[in-house]
DNA sequence: CCTTGACCTTCCAGTAACTGTAGGGTTTAG
DNA sequence: CTAAACCCTACAGTTACTGGAAGGTCAAGG
């Protein structure tokens, strides 16, 4: 199978596929003019890895997903665990959207809408202090995830 | 005041504040010795922009509203309509991260999670059809936004 | 036999929003 | 006078691809 037909069997284009064997989650075999041979195999792990990306695992995340899948000797509990984990962060990811989307929302109502210039979402943007019933626009700081790192000084 | 004195003020370090000026948001004053110099309508600004990310939106984003938030003669429907777009795409980010959220619930909870190999995680991400109570594994294509797109072939 | 089109290959560049590092100048405190 | 702690620029790396260039291969049609 070349790599068009394993794009088409695994709903991923041929440019992601060099992209995953370049990043060493799919090795295929290789024909003696040198065009990629996918087997089922193959085919089957590259379904897998659409999957597991479609879920939000990072392409790190799926080559240990990977790992474990080939691995007949492997425990369940570590599946379980990994797959937690992301859950766990999930869960974050998604409070942290809702909390924005909420403020935001309140901005928006709070706002005119009309060909005036006084806007409460500037506004609220821009001042520290809550704006038109806006509060914490400043969220506090909510568990830093080492995302605003200073620079070492 | 200097590049590290305006993080402190704006709470963001100085590599992320040059690299704002470097893709033309906020461009402070040079004193003699070459060192940048910034005034407090830029410290606002640069306030101004790390709270509009911290909301979600882009770089580009962030200079179209800089650009409202800069404009005396703005129309606050302009700022309502961008942030209300910005809105809508949260919504349905969030969504689809729930979604993917409860399909993954589903399947640790189906996992045994202990020494054996069997395990229903993977098997929901290597099998089509639905395993263990899993319903529907591939949640159909759900408004494919131009992610996917195809190699030209 | 030759050409055309559709494949295939590799490699390099670009995307977003930064962070890290190197190499070098300046300022300030001891 | 020197060492720390700044400042500057510029380039590389990150993530997960996508796009494009340059060139090889293969099957069909004239």
């Amino acid at each position: 199978m070349n790599i068009s037909q394993a794009g088409d069997a695994s709903d991923l284009s041929p440019k992601t596929i060099r992209y995953y064997e370049s990043v060493g989650l799919v090795r295929p075999d290789r024909l003696a003019n040198g065009y990629r041979d996918y087997g089922s195999d193959q085919i089957r792990e590259l379904v897998f890895i659409r999957r597991a990306r479609h879920f939000g695992f990072s392409v790190d995340e799926c080559r240990q997903l990977l790992m474990l899948y080939r691995d007949p000797g492997r425990e369940s509990r570590e599946v379980h665990s990994l797959v937690g984990h992301k859950l766990e962060e999930m869960n974050r990811h998604i409070d942290e959207l809702v909390q924005m989307k909420s403020i935001l929302e309140q901005m928006v109502s709070a706002c005119p809408a009309d060909e005036g210039s006084e806007c409460a979402i500037i506004d609220s943007l821009a001042e520290p202090e809550p704006v038109g019933g806006v509060k914490a626009a400043e969220p506090v700081p909510v568990a830093d995830d080492g995302q605003n790192a200073r620079e070492g000084r």
